[in-house]
This record gives structure tokens, sequence and C-alpha cells, in this order.
DNA sequence: CCAAAGATACCGGATGAATGGTATCTTTCG
DNA sequence: CGAAAGATACCATTCATCCGGTATCTTTGG
């Protein structure tokens, strides 16, 4: 009669490490890999620990997509913070954070994001909301046409990362989409906030 | 005992009836949702009717994804033909036909694409290959960092059509992107095709 | 201070519903 | 008739969820 109860209890850490997992399992193979049996073995718990936590698998993914959404917006808030440009700053931020990640982060949030969003038609619609929320704050600095094709483009090339689709010259079209940010497509003025 | 085999035989109208179906429901409720009960179901088949088509669910998934394939590379082909101006042709017309299909057309290529690649991985390199061997094609007309950009805003546009996020000034967006394939960005050369 | 009592964290097998696949039967069409 | 088209029944497996049990933590009463 070993006892199999050793584990010291530590709730928090278990928590994180299930979200991890289920996160890095999604990205590396594929959302249907993502059974409460894996995540529960590759954090070191049984079926039954994960439930605890989360109720249903729904409610983990939920949470998994929540952490993501939160930690981005975090590393947006700081870019914008750090960028002395105003006009803009929303759109730098957001490309920048692509492509500094890169391809072979597959462990970014933006891989785990697509792969979930993109499959469950209710995170797609979280997913959706977010954005709207975001760009909503930053009409005022990010309403060009011009920067909302560069923020679709840095969407393409997450896409493109996440295919393992390579993108020639990359540095080359980083530098270009940069610049696209600081000019201004509206000509009747000539700059708003240059200053 | 009435008799379930009342329905007219017309093979080719029930393969045609499970990809869409396939596709439709990909799109509608994620790939999960995607079970061979629910494709013969919606297409008014059995299981095994549905299994006389496509041998497994692998066979049936491939099927509509090179279907969409084959549609793309068709439209594609066309869109370039009929366009005078040789320089990003490929690139406008890639733009143009994720921007007709529009945000409502759920059942457009785009979206089924996106969503079948990008939890199979298998799925995601048949992508990559076709894209990569459709962008070697036009290297010589498709190669300039602008025209990279566009196509990849073009990725974001189907992308931001999947989560059903609105897109303010399409239409202006449209023409902008449109007008970016006309200029050339080296700047050796002055101006193309300004007409 | 400390031990009982309850709450919280975790275990692990049982269960039942879906699912993909297969084998066999019936009907329709050429 | 014979082969194609489709229906029906059935199997093996996987998976999420449930649930009774056990260990550790926290509170509380003395």
């Amino acid at each position: 009669m070993e006892n199999r109860y050793t584990r010291r209890k530590q709730p928090e850490l278990v928590r994180r490490s299930l979200l991890e997992h289920a996160a890095r399992l999604a990205v590396e193979q594929g959302l249907t890999a993502v059974t409460v049996q894996a995540v529960s073995d590759a954090a070191g718990v049984t079926k039954g620990g994960l439930a605890h936590h989360f109720p249903t698998k729904q409610a983990l993914i939920d949470a998994v997509f929540h952490e993501i959404l939160d930690a981005l917006d975090r590393e947006l808030d700081e870019r914008i913070k750090a960028d002395p440009d105003l006009y803009g700053a929303f759109t730098r931020a957001y490309l920048e954070s692509v492509f500094d990640i890169g391809p072979e982060a597959k462990g970014g949030p933006w891989a785990t994001l697509s792969v979930s969003m993109l499959t469950d038609p209710s995170l797609r619609a979280l997913w959706a909301q977010w954005f709207l929320a975001r760009i909503q704050r930053h009409s005022a600095t990010d309403d060009d046409v011009k920067l909302v094709a560069v923020r679709l483009a840095a969407d393409g090339v997450w896409l493109a990362d996440l295919s393992s689709i390579p993108i020639l010259k990359r540095a080359e079209l980083r530098s270009y989409l940069i610049r696209e940010t600081r000019t201004n497509t509206e000509q009747t003025k000539p700059q708003s906030a240059s200053t």
C-alpha cells in the first residue's frame, strides 16, 4: 500500500502547467491531440486532477484562449508605450509582435491562437470581439486605410508562419511595412502627428 | 416496410453534395463537427453511401481540399488571362478573388481552405506546396516586396472574413491595394504602368 | 498549542456516447 | 443478369465525463 499522494499540493502551479501543456499540444500536434488524458499526463496529473481545475474540456480551452489574449494585450500595450510616435503605434506594435516571434517560435501566442481559433467558431467570435475592441480603442491613431492594410499583411505573415510557408525577403518586407505606418495616406493634411 | 430506396440514383450529384456539405460543416461548426455521420446526414445519404464514394474520411477531406485548389487555380488563371497588364497580374488575381467572394460567402474556397488546413499538418504541407509552386510560376511578374505585402494583406482579408470581423472601408481598401500593385517599388524606373 | 473537522486538491477506474470503419444485404440501372 | 449505388447492422476504439475514494491543507474549538 504505497502512498501515491505524496505530491506537494500546488494548485496554482498545476493549473498553469495544465494550461501550458494544453497550448503546447495544440500547436505541436494539432487540436485533436488535445485530449484530457494527454494534457493530464503531460502536466503530471490525472484526468480527475484536471477535472478539478477545469470542469469541462471546453473550460480548459477557453481558459487557454483567454490567457493568450491577455498576454497579447500586455505585449501590445508595452510596445505602444515604448513607441515615441503616436500615429500608427498600435499597428506597429501589432506588426512587430508578429514579426519578432518568427516562424520557428511555435510556442508563441499567435500560433496557439490561430489553431484553436479557426477550428472553433465560438473562439472565432471571441477573437473577433477582442480585435474589434482593440481597433476601436486605437481608432484615433490607427484608422487609416494604409494602416489597415499593414495590419492585414501582418495577419498574412502570421498565417504563413503557421503554414510553414517561407516568406522571401522577410527583413525587407518588415522594414517596408513599418515604413508604411509612418507615412500618411490622406493628402489633405500634410502630417498629423509627426512631432 | 416502406421502400427506403426511393432515391433516384445520381452518383455525381451525391458525390458533389457530400463534398459541399463537408466543406460547409467545417466552416460553420469547426472541423470536429465534420464526421462521416454528419456529412452523410446533411447530404441525405447514409454512412454506407458515403463509404462507397470515399473509402475513408481522410479521402473525403483530401477530395474537398483538392477540389478547392483546382477551382482556385482555374479562377486565378482566368483572371490573369483577362488582365491586360502583366506586372502584378497574379497578385491582382489573388487579391480580387479574395475580395469578390465577400464576407458572407462562408462556403467560399478560402474559408474551407483555412479551417481544414490549420488542423491537419498534411494539408498544411499541401497548401504550402501549391502556394510555392504558384509563386514560383509568377516570379517574373510578382516578385516585388510591395506585391508580397499585398498578397499577405489579401490573406489577412480572408482571415478576417472567416472570423466575421468587419473590414471598415472595404471598398477603399480594395482599390488602395490594387493601386499598390500597379506602382513599382524600384525607384530606378519612374512608373511602369500608369497609362 | 494542538487535534479534530471540514474543505480543498488530486487519484483512477467505470461508463456511456460518438466515431471511423467493415461486412452484408437490397435496390436500381445499363 | 451483373455491377454500381446505397442501406443496415455491427465492431473496436477513443474520448469526455462522472464518481467514489484518498491525501493534504486550513480552520476552529478547546
